[in-house]
DNA sequence: AACCTTTGCAACCGCTCCCTG
DNA sequence: ACAGGGAGCGGTTGCAAAGGT
């Protein structure tokens, strides 16, 4: 026996929203505030909606403020910088770009900023190094103060990430521990790239920029070594899942 | 012009988190 | 401390439009 469904699927409307519905929806909400309770809210307006499926509409359509269209170089930017730090937590890298969804960044790296990355690095042959054992975050860190890998608690989701304004410094806090463990990380903080040969480089005062430096593409093995005779670097975030077997290095 | 393939995006699904009683 | 339920999130799907043959 699974969980209750949270609506009556029988009687809910699924599919492509009419300009109706919309209407519906914006104005019972710019009337009455959702009430903190997604689930009531479509028989309270008169929808024959899913409460989730009117909670997406307006957080993805229909609030003040939505932008859509084309993406800057700046969002770009942006994107790509806190996707190589924090993986796809879309709903924050959605709150660092004011307008902006996290569906629609998802999508938009889905199917345009990704494959515009990929496009423009060459792929690798090397074949995915294999780390044992392989957290379910398919996320590992390594520490090469101790030479030792290990899995972000909970797999990053106890860390909540505060930014500077100029995303120029990150920081981790685990909520039982206080521990800061993503600041020291950007030191020499290293990218994805976004154009032939560019490279998005966080120096170690915290600033970043594109430059034309020569793509770290190492297995882990070469990491390791590259690790350990680089001073100022503390660690590596491996996404065991990247095709390519890339690694993105700090 | 017709058909097939690719692309982009809205929406759904199912899971986890978190709050409340 | 625990269970239940709603909110929020990320992955995935479905479909229309655009592009290619």
């Amino acid at each position: 026996m699974g969980r209750a469904p949270c609506c009556d699927k029988a009687n809910v409307k699924k599919g492509p929203w009419s300009p109706e519905e919309d209407a519906k929806l914006k104005e019972y909400i710019e009337q009455n505030g959702t009430g903190g309770n997604w689930i009531t809210l479509p028989q309270k307006a008169g929808l024959r909606r899913c409460g989730k499926s009117c909670r997406l509409r307006w957080l993805n359509y229909l609030r003040p403020n939505i932008k859509h269209g084309e993406f800057s170089d700046d969002e770009d930017k942006i994107i790509c910088t806190l996707f190589a730090t924090i993986g796809s937590r879309w709903s924050i890298i959605a709150a660092q770009l004011p307008g902006r969804t996290d569906n629609d960044i998802k999508n938009y790296w889905n199917t345009k900023l990704k494959k515009k990355l990929l496009g423009r690095v060459p792929q690798s042959p090397r074949k995915p190094h294999q780390i044992s054992p392989s957290p379910s975050s398919s996320t590992l860190l390594y520490n090469c103060s101790n030479n030792t890998y290990h899995t972000p608690p909970t797999s990053f989701s106890c860390f909540e990430p505060s930014y500077s304004s100029s995303f120029s410094k990150l920081e981790y806090s685990n909520g039982d521990h206080n521990q800061q463990i993503g600041k020291h990380c950007y030191n020499n903080f290293y990218s994805e790239v976004a154009d032939d040969n560019q490279k998005l480089i966080m120096s170690s005062n915290h600033d970043y920029e594109w430059s034309t430096e020569t793509p770290l593409d190492y297995g882990i093995e070469e990491i390791k070594q590259l690790i350990s005779t680089t001073s100022s670097c503390n660690t590596f975030i491996y996404y065991e899942n990247n095709a390519d077997g890339k690694v993105l290095y700090y």
